[in-house]
DNA sequence: ATCTCGTTCATACTTTCGGGTGATTTTAAC
DNA sequence: GTTAAAATCACCCGAAAGTATGAACGAGAT
């Protein structure tokens, strides 16, 4: 157990000599500074640059790594039961492409299919969630135009036409 | 859109406007240094302090988040029991008879805070099913002008601004 | 009998959505 | 280092959605 003062503290300790290190090349610079007087400019950049590494490596150590889940549908329990006595056969003349209410079972298969990425079901979330895409396009820093590729990219890989029938299939099979 | 070419360049001009703003800084410390002999110190800190947040800045912005995969495997269940005769009254308004079992009480009370209508939820059922108006006007044989007043009625009730809010909210509070 | 409410429908207008197309830039993979 | 996919952005245009306003009619309530 005596190591682990070092290990708990070794970004300190790092740090530390890191600023030793730093200050001695301050100082030795400095020195220098003292003799050549034009080397001023040299000076303030090397200072520039030595704090620019310095802060791209404080932010690539300090940030925590972001966790992105990855979720695989391992299983698919499909259980259909369905009464057939629905709104429809009120006026449904004829069965548009992906009729919604034909079978549950295909969609399933569909699901993992559906390869939508990361970015679209970002979207598809938001767009659950009752934001206009326009809102979207302002939560994620990009224009709506973007957001507008996005939506049609999703309904073309779900096969629907509206926003809605996408919200209604995606809470269907837990995908978002 | 007016917006476009400034959205289309609007990381050149925040460099551009970052670099001003640094140089004018730099101008004026250079200046305060010529003043007070003793300031060098502070100068040099500044610059450290300036290009440390530069680095830190840099690092954030021109590296992709780092992200750590991490599986989940969940077994997927998707049922597919539907109930569309709890909001839905479709040609038969006097079916209302006796067998109202306790699900349906609980949507209605709900339904009841919100003072939606039959109709209206008959509506906001059928919208969340991803019909259009025409769609649902067609349904239920009246016209699309008459689903407008619906949906609008439906959304100031609800103190929405988009369907897609209402079916959020309507899925919620277990309306639908 | 009057009044309110729900339902129906209409016109006119503005905003948003969605399709189609093409393009550049990142990112990932091979 | 080329290739493929993803992500970004733009423009046009028609369709759908939504707002505002007014009006008609029937059923219940007062």
């Amino acid at each position: 157990m005596a190591i682990n003062p070092l290990i708990k503290y070794k970004h300190a300790i790092l740090y530390g000599i890191a600023l030793a290190g730093l200050l001695f090349l301050l100082k030795w610079l400095e020195w220098r500074l003292v003799i050549f007087d034009h080397a001023f400019e040299v000076y303030i950049g090397a200072i520039a640059v030595v704090f620019t590494a310095l802060g791209i490596w404080l932010a690539l150590k300090l940030t925590k790594p972001k966790v992105e889940r990855v979720i695989v549908e391992v299983e698919k329990t499909v259980y259909v039961e369905r009464r057939e006595e629905e709104y429809g056969t009120v006026g449904r003349p004829e069965a548009e492409g992906g009729g919604m209410n034909v079978e549950q079972r295909v969609n399933v298969e569909q699901a993992a299919r559906l390869d939508l990425s990361k970015r679209e079901l970002e979207v598809l979330g938001l767009m659950a969630q009752g934001f206009s895409n326009q809102e979207i396009a302002e939560k994620l820093f990009v224009s709506l135009n973007t957001i507008k590729t996005h939506t049609s990219r999703i309904f073309e890989k779900m096969d629907v036409k509206r926003r809605t029938q996408a919200i209604d299939m995606a809470k269907r099979l837990n995908i978002i």
